[in-house]
DNA sequence: CGCCGATGAATCGCCGTTCATTTTTGGTGA
DNA sequence: TCACCAAAAATGAACGGCGATTCATCGGCG
């Protein structure tokens, strides 16, 4: 009943209102009454749209996980090498951040503090996220261009963990910085240490 | 007066009790009773250690923090090259995070959230932390041990972020995996990638 | 006895949420 | 085209619960 009503952008307004507000105060510190004010409602409007506070985080996590990784995909499948897979994914993925960068500090930062009360929506859409990696990692391994001795799951994570400290960084701080640029450098060093050229190499 | 009471382990008792209750449920939703109870005090008495909460998420913060990077500091001081200095940086931050989980999910969970409240003390001690693989990363630039055209600050970022991903999945998981050796993997790949080896290759 | 740390029940302010009321919508007949 | 009305949507003041903080009181120690 309160889910999908029929009618106009209200609950958009109200996602977009939540997303600069999170972002400025973060979940807790917001309160519902400022998005309201953002979005340009009243208080109990926000309640025909949505059941809780809890659910409107719900909801952005939702439709802006379920576009990242939809747009994340459609990048990947574009090119053939993996290689050119990881820089498009990479590229694509500072894009979101550079254009979207509070949605995008609302979305990392929330989705740590997430452990505790809503992990069991958010897990598997981060889950998805991951095998967006994990598949193209794969996939390198056994079409020989990355090294296969090293964990796809565990690089897919190191991956991400760096590029959302990159991008977080870039996110709180006064942006002056290319972050597009700064990705693919990080990139280049993973590729790099992945490549598998030189069969083995022992290092003392 | 409340701030360095002269006495007993009280201070200790409650610190180690709002580590253990605010991994549990996340620095927002835990009680200050419940850090009471869990601490063996009355709620009052927290009061006399600390003038707030908050504070008592501070001081968890600064006494951990400092530890960390003195440790950290220690074990690089002990070694000459850089790529063993980053060998036994990486492995004294894996102990660090195997031997106290709880605490290291509360540093760095609580850390993104606190961009909002309290980051004007959080980010001294932040800084200080990536100051130590920073300095690392281009003292081995200048020996020679890594290439020069990375950047050391972004590579510093991106490894911390690496590294602390791959911790917090850790954490959060059942802990059945290795982490220190998915930490040196993952350093390996690094490494590998930032080798001052083959003189210079020119990736346009 | 007097001091001081400790206690925990009571306080008090703060929001998330509700709901009685108002406003808008859109269908209908004149 | 307009007046009218019922239903739907929106409003925002008020409510109620919760939990951080306080403080009157207690007990142990010198």
């Amino acid at each position: 009943m309160v889910e999908q009503p029929k009618n106009n952008d209200k609950r958009e307004r109200i996602l977009a209102a939540a997303v600069k507000v999170f972002a400025a105060k973060g979940f807790y510190c917001a309160r519902v009454s400022e998005v309201a004010r953002e979005a340009g409602v009243a208080d109990g409007t926000i309640y025909l749209y949505f059941n809780s506070k809890e659910e409107i985080l719900r909801g952005l996590f939702e439709e802006n996980m379920r576009r990242l990784i939809d747009g994340l995909r459609g990048v990947v499948s574009e090119e053939e090498r993996c290689t050119a897979k990881m820089t498009r994914l990479v590229d694509a993925y500072c894009q979101f951040v550079h254009n979207e960068p509070q949605l995008a500090e609302v979305l990392t930062v929330e989705l740590r503090e997430s452990g505790k009360f809503m992990n069991e929506f958010a897990a598997p859409l981060f889950g998805e996220f991951l095998r967006v990696i994990i598949d193209v990692l794969l996939q390198g391994q056994e079409r020989g261009e990355f090294r296969k001795d090293y964990s796809a799951r565990t690089l897919a994570r190191a991956i991400f963990g760096a590029l959302d400290e990159l991008a977080l960084s870039w996110v709180m701080s006064t942006r002056r910085w290319d972050l597009k640029a700064s990705g693919q450098e990080l990139l280049g060093v993973f590729l790099n240490g992945m490549r598998d050229s030189a069969s083995d190499e022992n290092h003392s």
